[in-house]
DNA sequence: TTTTAATTTAATTGC
DNA sequence: GCAATTAAATTAAT
């Protein structure tokens, strides 16, 4: 519950609000500033490292596509539409796994396609003995706090964001089940009411 | 996708390897810290008493729930491994195993859960229409005071609060993907520097 | 088909 | 107000 308040604490009080046509901007007296609205002006003290946020896009710029990361595409395409394929000369296996892929799957949302431009982290394989323990601590402790996630990111040699999204699911999974097991109590409980 | 923190340049070091078991607790070579494994040693705040104000929560008494937060919650049943759970009611079993991870682990997860189970405020789904009129608000201003959000709650027929919080969502959004492209602009500037 | 890694975003907390 | 983080709801890879 974020501590509302009517706060005229704005920190730059941007306050368009005497419009009332809420999408027109007519307004040349605009208080934004561009660093404002990029919010650049407030990293004074350099302690934004600017982390990569999709790093492992990296390795398809080596393959000479295109920077735009809403026009790349993957570096192992499965998943390359035909019309777009035709346009890679290079990739025959590409064009071979993509006509698979059309064969099997004849209608793609165009939600969906977009996604594979926009680019999804390729889906990390744990081992076994990273999954061990990974559940180890889990029992112990279901949110483990940074610290205790770069430790078992070194120890693991994962990223931190992998352990991170991990715990995540597996508090999902965790919650899933435990809804699931309630369910059949109440079920096994009340039999008659509950059947189909 | 939460903004982690500054990317630790791996240590070179990370052996696991020699680990032969990686998940028996009797094992003393792990490194885990009890306070390390629990997250305690990065919260020594005395923390808030709950806050008021959760309308929302009303209409869960409503539906004859229980109040009793222990009988909604899996708070208990998280922490526990099965083959613990089954000798819970042994004290002694309990000092004899780390009694201490539990204890104060329940104690922690009841905390959270007690805050998430009864206090969440159930996910707001918007329509397409909504987000439309939300983004081109955004688009023009994105610090909206109180009498836009108040006019947009209106026209939407959302609460205010919904409205502030989208808003807030939003700017971090966009301040993500700033960092993003800004990222991509550094990169593309000294690609030498960055292919790995 | 099922499980689960990854993504997006509404909600929460603390500062 | 923001950053960080969470849960919820999805998407998609296996």
């Amino acid at each position: 519950m974020a501590g509302r308040s009517l706060c005229s604490a704005d920190p730059a009080s941007h306050n368009l609000q005497n419009k009332s046509s809420l999408g027109e901007n007519k307004n040349t007296s605009c208080s934004f500033s561009i660093e404002s609205i990029l919010g650049l002006e407030q990293k004074k003290d350099g302690t934004q490292p600017a982390k990569p946020h999709r790093p492992w896009v990296d390795k398809w710029n080596d393959l000479g596509e295109d920077c735009n990361p809403c026009l790349r595409i993957p570096a192992i395409s499965y998943a390359i539409p035909l019309f777009h394929a035709s346009n890679y000369p290079d990739a025959e296996e590409r064009v071979l796994k993509c006509e698979n892929y059309f064969a099997v799957n004849e209608r793609l949302s165009y939600k969906r396609e977009l996604s594979w431009y926009r680019g999804r982290r390729p889906r990390t394989a744990f081992t076994r003995n990273q999954i061990e323990l990974l559940e180890n601590v889990f029992r112990v402790n279901s949110y483990p706090g940074i610290d205790v996630r770069e430790e078992l990111a070194q120890k693991l040699d994962l990223d931190e964001d992998r352990i991170q999204i991990w715990f995540q699911n597996r508090r999902a999974k965790m919650k899933r089940s435990h809804r699931e097991s309630q369910f059949l109590v109440v079920k096994n409980a009340f039999p008659q009411n509950m059947i189909k």
